[in-house]
DNA sequence: CCAGACGTTGTT
DNA sequence: GTCTGG
DNA sequence: CCAGACGTTGTT
DNA sequence: GTCTGG
């Protein structure tokens, strides 16, 4: 679950989503060129924010989607998109990250395969009410093979709105929770209260054409995003 | 104590 | 490094 | 996550 | 069926 989603983000929705205060501030002219992405699939390239040491405020920087981890000395590494909230603060291969490198991933939303009409995988684009953009906890993880850095998305139990789709969804958070998720200064006892915590903001489903996401890939040029927003504006 | 693992999803 | 299993 | 491949040798 | 690549 949660293995792909869209970052189609105008500026100024990232400045009223309260990740940003001040946009000459980050390095987000630099960054903006990757809020343009209708399908960001496990190992491609997103955007995501953190809070480095030296600094209060948070910035942007990029990150591929997904970690490769080498478990057991002589087994191939393999790729990891998500990590278990219940569990998390537990792994020794999350903790580090969860204390440390905790990151939001801003997205317009996730995608979601439901199985309906006689086996066939439906896809829905899971999002936030309007054009809000959902902010997905996620933590930093170095990439054992191409030594870059891999994000991986929390996944929580589906909350009530979205469970008919799917049993797991990403740890979607609040202004309130994302500005704790983004400091440094939080507790473990916190982190560990926002990872079990059962409520989350409402996300909406809506079923997409399976052509829209295609199985071949299409420039955005080709797409144009109009079809896409027209898509969110229905909710 | 040491040795060995260290991960998720969905599906069966 | 740190947890689990024996 | 889904889509797509799933193979080897020698020669160019 | 299962693995790899994006």
């Amino acid at each position: 679950m949660c293995g792909r989603f869209a970052q189609l983000i105008e500026l100024e929705e990232l400045v009223d989503s309260g990740l940003i205060s001040d946009l000459s501030l980050t390095n987000i002219n630099e960054v903006n060129k990757y809020l343009s992405e209708k399908q960001i699939r496990p190992t491609q390239p997103c955007v995501v924010f953190t809070t480095e040491s030296s600094s209060k405020e948070a910035s942007a920087s990029i990150a591929r989607f997904g970690a490769k981890v080498k478990l057991g000395g002589n087994s191939s590494p393999k790729l990891l998109i998500n990590a278990r909230a219940e569990t998390a603060l537990d792994k020794p291969l999350f903790h580090k990250s969860l204390m440390t490198r905790r990151c939001i991933v801003p997205v317009s939303g996730y995608y979601e395969w439901s199985e309906l009409h006689g086996g066939k995988r439906v896809p829905y684009l899971i999002h936030p009410q309007g054009n809000q953009i959902a902010k997905l906890a996620g933590i930093l993880l170095r990439d054992a093979v191409s030594g870059g850095e891999g994000v991986l998305v929390i996944t929580t139990d589906a909350s009530q709105s979205v469970s008919h789709i799917h049993h797991r969804q990403p740890l979607h958070l609040s202004q309130q929770e994302t500005r704790m998720w983004l400091s440094r200064e939080t507790s473990t006892k916190d982190i560990s209260n926002m990872l079990i915590r059962s409520d989350q903001v409402k996300l909406h489903p809506t079923q997409i054409a399976s052509s829209y996401l295609g199985d071949r890939e299409v420039s955005l040029a080709e797409a144009s995003t109009s079809e896409y927003t027209e898509q969110l504006r229905l909710f």
